[in-house]
DNA sequence: ACCCAGGGTCATA
DNA sequence: TATGACCATGGG
């Protein structure tokens, strides 16, 4: 099977996800942060808060006292070092001259600009990029590498940018494929058995591939 | 009473 | 360069 072969099972299977949650470029900035390592359930408690406060803006965000911005994100885990990064990286938005500036940057000017804001790591900026600025970026995360991992069609233990450039060079660079095959991946990622311990089905099956690391290994 | 989730940073060796 | 500690809540 290809990788084009697997997106095009998984589509018509599911259909259209509609990827990312989020209204707004800033909802889904915001998400990216605040969904790192966390399930999505805890982040839809913390934005609801934020939005209940107002606090869903750049100005209020930024003039928001860091112990109650982390106060309103409190459901979505470790508050205080996801207050910091989103101040961080808010500011940095703002330096920049704002979200309307920031879309006339080129793909690899806002990659850069992204990785060097403290907190923001190649998968959450290439979450913003994909799903907040459209640009062509295959995101690599926990449920892309255990799926296609254990359907043998990458090696898992690649380092991120290794990784993405394979399966960039390997489909063409289309916004809405990337898109949708991110959000089939990780909206269903859940529906498969667990790395370790395997399920009784991978036991069984001769060929299953061995539990997929889920710690990523360095470049 | 565990295990895990749509990561990233920092300190060690 | 490669591991490990740490961050922290909520669901299964």
């Amino acid at each position: 099977m290809t990788l084009l072969e697997a997106y095009h099972r998984l589509d018509e299977a599911w259909g259209p996800q509609h990827w990312w949650p989020g209204e707004s470029v800033l909802e889904i900035m915001v998400g990216a942060v605040l969904t790192q390592n966390t399930a999505w359930s805890n982040v839809e408690r913390a934005i609801a808060n934020l939005k209940a406060a107002g606090a869903l803006s750049m100005q209020a965000l930024l003039a928001l006292p860091l112990d109650e911005l982390a106060a309103l994100i409190r459901p979505a885990g470790y508050f205080n070092v996801k207050a910091r990064r989103l101040r961080a990286l808010l500011e940095w938005v703002s330096a920049a001259g704002g979200v309307e500036a920031l879309s006339g940057w080129t793909d690899e000017k806002l990659r850069s600009g992204l990785l060097g804001v403290h907190g923001v790591g190649p998968e959450t900026a290439d979450d913003i990029l994909l799903y907040a600025f459209e640009r062509p970026v295959f995101v690599i995360d926990a449920y892309t590498r255990r799926i296609l991992g254990r359907l043998g069609l990458i090696d898992p233990t690649m380092g991120y940018e290794h990784l993405r450039a394979m399966i960039e060079a390997e489909l063409s660079p289309d916004v809405p494929l990337f898109n949708q095959f991110h959000a089939l991946l990780v909206a269903h990622g859940k529906a498969i058995c667990r790395p370790r311990p395997r399920c009784t089905v991978c036991v069984l099956r001769e060929g299953c591939p061995a539990a997929t690391p889920t710690r990523l290994p360095p470049e």
